[in-house]
DNA sequence: TATTGTTATACTCTATAACTATA
DNA sequence: TATAGTTATAGAGTATAACAATA
């Protein structure tokens, strides 16, 4: 039997194609959910990482995120000109800009995350309970597996 | 007790963060695999579709795909300019081109697909078989349910 | 008028290189 | 010398608008 290139469902087999559209449609629910707040889902991460008991510099965060530390210069942009953040320049090493929440970000962050969890189950609906956890812990495997050639 | 924003886990839990990042992972993965034969995992997509039992336009493809039909012209100019797919005028609506992959563009699907299995078999290895089973029904029942909105 | 393919254009996300100020 | 932040630039991937050929 040959290859099902081609067939109706050779799109639904393939991995790739899975998870690029489950992704797709999360980040669209995402957007709608967190339109309201003024933030998208990627400054969310950002100032969830943010929010870290000590603050962190822009490089920290960057890796954390798995972001080029130029990349972060421009979320870190946006979120400052939305006052939900703010640069200090660290009195240990005046190269690093540490990146605290402001309260108002603070708050945003709260509510935001409250949102973004509201949207994953809506999101996870069509799917029971088990096998919502299932996905997730099966993601977190793969992602946490080491990578080829890593160590 | 707070929400784990900050916390080290507070990215390993977030969907999107795992979707996405899976999904890099695997397209490293692919594009290693697929560099020897000269094509990357969309255009090895976009092969696999125009392999199908009738001879689809380019509009008709970049609708299996979810892509935009501008976004197609590239992708078969590519194609094409690797013998791979032909463009044909359709002789029942001239407007239209019908695509055919040529002989080469069988063979190279038919051992680029062989390498793709394998990549996702190693990308899923970190899972047992019937947890990278769950994985992809999971996948496709969230990527198949219809959309907020939807009919 | 509507549709298909095409081109031009723009916007987002990402990465690389080079500059500055600090260490 | 090396590091943190910044800027400029370029490359994917995607989308919108407008045009030519055809229906």
């Amino acid at each position: 039997m040959p290859i099902s290139a081609g067939e109706p469902d050779a799109l639904s087999a393939r991995l790739g194609y899975l998870l690029k559209h489950a992704q797709l449609r999360l980040a669209g629910l995402s957007a709608e959910a967190l339109a309201p707040f003024g933030i998208n889902g990627r400054e969310l991460a950002v100032l969830a990482v943010l929010a870290a008991r000590e603050p962190l510099s822009q490089l920290e965060a960057a890796g954390r995120l798995g972001l080029d530390r130029t990349t972060m210069v421009a979320l870190i942009d946006s979120l400052e000109a939305k006052k939900l953040v703010e640069r200090l320049r660290s009195p240990h090493d005046r190269r690093k800009n540490i990146v605290p929440l402001t309260a108002y970000g603070q708050d945003c962050l709260r509510r935001a995350e409250q949102a973004r969890l509201e949207t994953e189950q809506r999101f996870l609906a069509p799917l029971s309970r088990q096998d919502a956890d299932h996905l997730v812990r099966a993601l977190q495997a793969l992602v946490a597996a080491p990578q080829d050639g890593e160590d």
